[in-house]
This record gives C-alpha cells, sequence and structure tokens, in this order.
DNA sequence: AAATGACGTGCAAACGTTTGCACAAATTCA
DNA sequence: TGAATTTGTGCAAACGTTTGCACGTCATTT
C-alpha cells in the first residue's frame, strides 16, 4: 500500500534537494558524511527503494547484462550462468536471463527482449539452429559490448570465451586408444555450422592419425546430437560389417543414446565397447556405467565471460580489443571407457 | 555505431510531433492508418528500437515479470520457468529470472534486484533455508503483484500454485503397498518448515494407516533430500536389525543417493527393495532401474502462474483476491518400483 | 445553417533520477 | 590579510517515452 517513496521525499523531510539526497546515497565525495548518514537513515525510515528505470534513463546504464542461452536446463549452462552471475553480482550487475531453446527467431526475440530493456550488454552463446548472424552483427554496430562463449563464431572484433574442444576431443580420443581400442567412432553434428563440433572433429581425426589408426568415415555419424540421435547413431554402427569398439560422442547425450541402445541390444559396456561423451552433464555420474566424458569447466567459462564483459564496459568502449580465450577441456575417466573390463 | 535513434528522429523526418510518432506505434485508435505506416515505415528504416526504460519510466510498467527459483538447473524449475515464459511472452510479458540458490540471504537480494528493476510483479518459489517471511510480507505491502509456487507459504492474501503434494505421497506409497511392500520407509526433509514436505510426508502417513500398516518412526528417515542425505538414510535404515523392503523418498536426489548405497552393499532393486522418488527429475529416466517417481506438471504448474499473475495485473490490483491453485500429480511408474522382479 | 460529434494531431507535463555548472562558506596558503 | 582552493549544496536540464487536454477540420445530424 505506502505508495512508494522517491529521493524527493526524502529531500523534503530533510529540507535539502534531492540532488543532494541522490548524490549522498551514491556516496558522492563532496557531500559531508553528516548529511549522508542523515539521508541513508531517512532513506531506511521511509522504505527507500532506488528506481532502477528512472536511474537507467538518465545514466544510461542499467546495470544489468543480458545473457542468451540455448537452454538454461542443461547443467553445461547453468553452471555458466552461475559464474556469470557471481562475478557480475560482484561488481554490481545483475543477469537477465533468455532461452533461446535452440531456435533462430527466438534468439533474435531474446535479442530484441534485451535492447529493449537497455541491457548495457549481451552475453550469447549461439542457438544451433542459427545460420544467419546477422542480428549479431547488429548488436556489433549498435556499439553494444558482446561475448560470445561457448557457442561462438569467430570475428575480428568480437570477444568470445571457448573451451579448447580440440584437445579435449583429442585427449577423449586418445585416451580410448590407450584403453587398447582400435575401431572408434565419434559422434558429429549434422550441421557444422558451430565451430565446436567442428573442432571436436578436428581433434578426433587428429588423434586416429597420431597413431596410424585409419580414418573410416563410416565411423564418423552425424546426428542431433541428443538421445535419439545417440540411438540411431548406435544403431547403424552396429549394422556394419565390423561394428566399432568404441565411441567418442560429441555430446553426453548421444552418448547416453547409445549405451540405451547398445545395452538393449546386450552388448556389454566397457567390455565390449568403450564410451566417451562431452560435457559432463550431471546425469554422466549416476548413470550406469558411469559415463568418461569431456568437462569443460562452465564455471570458469561463465566468470571469464563476466571479466571480459566489464572489461570491456568499464574501458569506455572506445578502444577496447576483443580478445578471444581459450579455456582448458579436461578428461574425466569414469566406467564406461575402460574397455575391456 | 550508429546513434540510436528515437522518437524525435521520427518525428522530425516526418514532420509531425513525438506524440503522433508514439501513438502510432502503439496502434492508438486515433491516429489515421495512413500516418501508421509511414511512421513504422520510417521506424523500421532508422532501425529503431524503443527504450524500454523511458516507456516504463513514464508508464510504470516494464512489462517484465521476475521469477525467483532455488536453482534454475533443475528440470523441475527449468519448466515451470518454461511454463511462465510460454504464457508471458504470449503476453508480451519478459521474464527476469534469479536464483536463490536456496540462500536466505540471495533470496533477499533477488527480491532487492527486481523491485530495482520495477518488475511488474514476483513469482516466488520460496528457499529451504528461508525461515523469515518478512521480505515476502513487504511484497504484499508494497502492493507488488506476488505469485508463489511450489514452495510456499499460505496467507489469505497471497496466490500460490503448488502440486498436490498430499495425493502425489498417497499414490506413491499405495503403489508400494500395492507392489506388496509392508516395512516402507520414507525420507523426509530435516526442516519441515515448507509445506510440501510435510504433506508428502502426511500422504505417506495416510495411505499406510489407510492400510492397517504400522507407522515406524525409525522408517522415517530426516535428511537433506540430497544426494549424500539418500546414503545416509540408506546407510542408517541398513543398520536396523530390519531393514525396510521399500523407499519412498520426497526427492529423487535422495532416492538415486539410497540407490548408489545399495547397489555397492549389493542389495537388489526392486527385488529386494522398491524405489520410489519425487518430482520426475529428467536423470531418473535414464538410471538403471530407471526410478518410479511422481511428476509434479511443472509446464502446467508455470503456466498457471504466469496466469494468475497476469489476472492479478490486469484487474487493476485494487480488489484482486488471491487464489490457492493445486494441480495435479502423478505417478510415473518406472522399473525401480516393481518389487520382487 | 447551426450544432454536434468523430477524427487526427499537437502541446506540454510528467515519470524519478543524475549531473554539469554555479555559488556561498569554510579552509588553506602565501 | 587577501587570494586561492576546497567543501558542501542548490539549480535546472536532461534521459525518451506516454498521455490528458485542447484544438482545428471534416462529416453528420437536426
Amino acid at each position: 500500500m505506502s505508495k512508494k517513496s522517491t529521493i524527493n521525499d526524502i529531500a523534503q523531510e530533510l529540507n535539502v534537494t534531492p540532488s543532494t539526497v541522490s548524490r549522498a546515497l551514491n556516496d558522492h565525495p563532496r557531500i559531508s558524511d553528516e548529511t549522508k548518514e542523515l539521508v541513508k537513515a531517512t532513506a531506511k525510515k521511509l522504505g527507500y527503494q532506488v528506481n532502477g528505470v528512472a536511474s537507467a534513463l538518465r545514466s544510461g546504464r542499467t546495470y544489468t547484462i543480458g545473457v542468451i542461452v540455448p537452454t538454461a536446463d542443461r547443467s553445461f549452462f547453468a553452471s555458466i550462468v552461475r559464474g556469470i552471475e557471481m562475478e557480475a553480482n560482484r561488481s554490481g550487475y545483475n543477469v537477465m536471463i533468455c532461452q533461446s531453446h535452440d531456435n533462430y527467431e527466438a534468439e533474435k526475440t531474446d535479442v530484441k527482449a534485451l535492447l529493449r530493456a537497455q541491457v548495457d550488454g549481451i552475453a550469447l552463446s549461439i542457438s544451433r539452429e542459427t545460420l544467419d548472424f546477422q542480428h549479431i552483427e547488429d548488436l556489433k554496430k549498435r556499439g553494444i559490448p558482446l561475448v560470445l562463449f561457448d557457442r561462438v563464431i569467430y570475428q575480428s572484433d568480437i570477444s568470445t570465451v571457448t573451451i579448447d574442444d580440440y584437445r579435449g576431443a583429442y585427449k577423449a580420443t586418445i585416451h580410448l586408444i590407450e584403453q587398447g581400442c582400435r575401431r572408434i567412432a565419434h559422434f558429429a553434428s549434422e550441421n557444422l555450422n558451430l565451430d565446436i563440433y567442428k573442432e571436436r572433429l578436428r581433434g578426433y581425426k587428429s588423434a586416429l592419425a597420431d597413431h596410424n589408426l585409419p580414418i573410416r568415415e563410416e565411423y564418423i555419424h552425424r546426428n542431433n546430437l541428443k538421445i535419439e540421435g545417440g540411438r540411431a547413431g548406435a544403431a547403424f554402427l552396429w549394422s556394419l560389417d565390423e561394428p566399432p569398439d568404441a565411441i567418442f560422442s560429441a555430446s553426453d547425450y548421444s552418448a547416453l543414446g547409445a549405451m540405451q541402445y547398445l545395452k538393449e541390444k546386450g552388448v556389454k559396456i566397457p567390455r565390449e565397447v568403450a564410451l566417451v561423451g562431452f560435457a559432463n552433464e550431471s546425469f554422466t555420474a549416476f548413470i550406469e556405467p558411469a559415463l568418461t566424458t569431456v568437462h569443460q569447466q562452465p564455471v570458469e567459462m561463465g566468470q571469464t565471460v563476466a571479466q571480459l564483459f566489464l572489461a570491456q564496459i568499464e574501458s569506455n568502449s572506445a578502444q577496447f580489443t576483443a580478445k578471444n580465450i581459450t579455456l582448458n577441456a579436461e578428461l574425466i575417466v569414469r566406467a564406461s571407457s575402460l574397455f575391456g573390463r
């Protein structure tokens, strides 16, 4: 009920001007400590709450950073968001989260909504469906601070944070080779417009090449990297004359799909086939056998995104040079890849 | 770079006043179709984007609804958020998501941040740690439209959306009894300040009573309902002279913990003990045996929250009576509860 | 032909802050 | 002691919209 109070109410109460109140609340150096105390006390007394909208309109800064993720319910993205939040909050920024649900149109709508809300900048992980990057270039043109993460495109003036997908995939494949696997299949994304999947494929191929193993095209199965994709992939591979003895999947979900299919078929994991996923989704530790996977340091990624972002904002944007940061990818060995056991 | 354009720019371009432009853009009935066309065309030409902040300041409405969830990376909450988003977007509202991480202080901070952002209302699921509800009453006093969901407190003037935890728990327990289980244990929350856990406990007890089964206090284990809690609970139960032949856990996570412990101990599930969880987290379908659980209709819950909320906003708040809506809980039977097999 | 009403637009204030500039009082410096 | 500087506050404009009120121009009604 109690009508919201404004700095004017405080000003009246104390017989000073709104300017003084504003400065006092913002700890302006030219305001006496005495006045500050008084102002803050009455502010509390009146239950004053700064009107962020008014403040944003005048100052041009909302202290809000917009984050667009494909989906917030994957532990990978959830952790990134958390990392961003942690770091942003420390500097007094808030985070506004939008989900694209891996849909191009939704991604564009989200961008619009965030611009409408006048966020101070946008952190974005590109949806899988997105093929046209005009909306991203528009952001750049408008001078909106922008950081891409994980699913990025490389462009001279755009900052990015990614993990080393290439080395992650390389490590995973090497691990399988070391376990004695020789016929290693790979689940790749059906559309390779996103670099992350290209890189994972490249890492896989390099590892094979470095160990003089042939790259057999029929072992590279492109699917949607979801559970069904993995099932389909496994079904295809086990229809071959010579099925693989290992699968390195570019996604935990398709690895899970394969695992389900193979179990149903009675193929023993990891005795007859070793499995490695990618992303360290939380379920990978719960399933049986537990899935070996590549950890992507999502919290650190989020923190890095926020740091880059804040740096970009503080450095009055004019002469900010885009940075491309790559984080380490770490192999987490669990039961599913211990071939032969 | 291109400086943001405003309605003034459009006005100048067309030799009309900003008022006309504003009205044209908002499809005011008194503006001629001709003018509307013109205005919208030049708006597009200039790449005009409404400044939501300015609009919000003047109109007092941000068309943003704030949502506070304990954590966004549980599929339960993620789905609720999605439901809210769907419904809100349809009415032109945006959603601002905050996570309390089940922490009381963070919850209060989130509320402040949302108020600062002048959201049109708040949807909140109370953190597990929250024992003091002053901040919620403050919201009510300030006249902020408020809807609580899932983890709620009942108060005459606050709208809530919950599922029927009592009947969900009752169904789950009955199911176990029908499977032939007679010594059914329960994992309850260690602090019962949240009604949902009280209700689940009550449903469990009622089901036992209705079938003339004794309620044995040593079979009711209170823990944090996380994985460790479930492990501890199972460890305790299997230290008893007569371990149970079923566990109905108030949470999927503690059910998982119990499952892990029991597997390690060599207890066969569901041959020797049946297991039922609560919430239908996504991993429950993936683990082995797949976990029987209670589905909470989170998307519908989210949609309902949004609807209640919008109704509350549109009905110029003055005479809005709080509603308490309860959704159905549905038992999803999977392998883990098929006792004896 | 005068009165009425609908139509289309303009005027100007308002939303609650922030902030450049100005200015008086107090303090410091030479 | 006078000048220069610092300190503390006020004035008023500005941020980009929205919106109540007013007003002129038509078409319609009586």
